[in-house]
DNA sequence: GTCTATAGATCGATAGAC
DNA sequence: GTCTATCGATCTATAGAC
């Protein structure tokens, strides 16, 4: 049986879930190096760059999985309505309900923004080029799509917001729904 | 001309710009005694229980001056309708048309939240609960006016974070104006 | 590649002079 | 009340043995 961490990649998800818990400043490499299993050398071998560099490829990562599974589908998908509510369903369970929040929105909110400014705006940029062009391949107007689109992204983020603060994971899971009905995809 | 900090409460602006900037962790007393223009003696001496306290007193403040300008309106206007509007007129000045952020917001996405869990539930649900009241003398159905008020708040805190992460302020803007809009303050 | 040990800087917090 | 000096702990990052 091989070892926990065998290579770079397998350290991300455990990486990620340090973030999302600690935030950047709140990490430690102590924190890390406990959680992975990895001694500092073998920290620094696979993420040259330390901890900036770990965070990047978190960062990278999650772009990489809502490329694959959320925007990609949105670009391309023949039938738009039903992309839009995959997104959804998607959304929902990646965020495990309003359990997890959003590590870019929350980096976004932090000074890690400075540090990584790019990779935050591509992943909202992304989410919106998409979203927005699902919603016009469905027949909404651009300027339409540009409006349903911002309010679903703000709706999503600030439901995380609200369900962490409050400690009501069903607040994000009313959150969805109600976009889901401004969206109309719930007829 | 007195010196630009004569007491504990002279040092709170300054300190809730610096939590808003760099986070919980990432506010060194090193920065705070630089930008207070405190040695770090003094700000033992105003805030005996370092930098925790100092954060709890900024929370505090935020909490009163939304109670003060905010809450208490929204439960005692006898227009509420016109509480609504202020409300939102007062949120788009208070964050700086989206420049800035919103600190208890930012507080509930790290692990800042499990240090002062209290406070920034108290001050979601404060402004849930006069939010609701307003609505509810409004007319609506108690059901309506909640669906109605947590729809407002996830869209407050989304525009913050959505605005922060593209760097385009104007996001939040719209995301007030969709507010005002679905509360019916925009006749 | 991974370990232990530690460098060098910075952290939050305190002591004591004034 | 405010200063300087400094504590011990912890931080990120690196060195060197294996």
């Amino acid at each position: 049986m091989p070892r926990l961490v065998a290579e770079r990649a397998d350290a991300i998800p455990a990486l990620a879930e340090l973030f999302r818990e600690h935030g950047f400043d709140g990490t430690s490499l102590a924190l890390i190096s406990e959680r992975t299993g990895l001694g500092r050398s073998s920290l620094y071998h696979f993420f040259p760059g330390g901890k900036e560099e770990m965070a990047a490829a978190v960062l990278a990562e999650i772009d990489a999985w809502f490329e694959q599974e959320i925007f990609g589908p949105l670009r391309s998908d023949p039938d738009p309505r039903q992309a839009i509510a995959e997104m959804l369903s998607a959304v929902e369970a990646y965020f495990q309900s309003g359990r997890r929040i959003c590590l870019v929105g929350a980096f976004a909110l932090n000074d890690a923004r400075d540090r990584f400014a790019a990779q935050i705006q591509g992943y909202f940029v992304s989410w919106q080029a998409a979203l927005a062009d699902a919603l016009r391949r469905q027949g909404h107007t651009t300027e339409a799509a540009g409006d349903l689109t911002e309010a679903a992204l703000a709706a999503i983020q600030g439901g995380l917001v609200l369900a962490r603060a409050i400690d009501d994971p069903v607040a994000f899971q009313r959150t969805v729904a109600r976009v889901r009905h401004g969206l109309g995809c719930d007829a």
